[in-house]
DNA sequence: TCGATAACTTGCAAAATGAAAGTAGTTCCT
DNA sequence: AGGAACTACTTTCATTTTGCAAGTTATCGA
């Protein structure tokens, strides 16, 4: 447990896989215009220790040369249980949670099958696919 | 995810709540004493927020009154699951993983059950009972 | 070729952290 | 009953990290 901590002990971190996987994020910008308000030197930091410890992979866009690409690798989809647990707590403990009956039900009595369709969406709409 | 985050966003936390579940910590002094090392400052303001967020409850030890014992809620309970899903992340991808095959066997093939045992055995071992 | 765009980097003030020392309430010992 | 020891903090302060703003570099589109 030490060793997820020691790259993901931060929110950030968090916050950078949680748009990558939920809402379709692969470019800097996109991050940045996320709701919560990265700066930039932040997101810049989290993205190199990401890659650093191979939980993301990097590469230009081929269809625009000044845009990168970043994408999850099998270790940092291998995140999304854990990632998910977190999800159904706070839907659970939020007051505030905005998430459906319907996904709810989902977490509570579909666990896996949740996993397995955010993961094959996340698969789905970055078609670039993955490396290592 | 985001109320996850704002309580347990920081690596102190996190394992707060790992040192009770898994090494039966519920006194100041154990913490401290933990492989880590948190700061004393440290400690305290972590104990103070996962109270105030509702994780945990502090009460005075009765068979010794210079003592407190720090209790796990409910609330603070259901995080088994997602505690143990980044467990089991880092038992599979750390190195350094000191997990048996058994128990990684155990968060492979039969979560729930693994669940159930570790909030058992805290029920168990911390006989004070839950309040809240 | 020039302006716009994307992905950063740099500089700096403010906040968080960590180590060490200090404090307050209990209990143990004699 | 009184002093030492214990436990759970609090305080202080130097160092590190964060967050904001502004600057830099490379690429693209007209």
């Amino acid at each position: 447990m030490t060793y997820v901590l020691e790259i993901l002990g931060d929110k950030w971190s968090f916050l950078v896989i949680r748009d990558m996987l939920f809402r379709g994020c692969c470019r800097y910008k996109q991050f940045i215009e996320s709701d919560e308000g990265v700066a930039t030197n932040i997101l810049a930091d989290r993205l190199k220790k990401l890659t650093k410890h191979g939980l993301i992979t990097q590469c230009k866009d081929p269809e625009n040369g000044r845009q990168k690409l970043y994408h999850l690798t099998e270790k940092g989809l291998d995140l999304i249980p854990s990632i998910l647990q977190l999800v159904k707590w706070s839907g659970h403990y939020d007051a505030h949670s905005v998430l459906s009956d319907k996904i709810m039900h989902y977490l509570n009595d579909r666990f896996d099958e949740a996993v397995e369709i955010v993961r094959k969406d996340y698969l789905n709409n970055c078609h670039a696919g993955l490396v290592s």
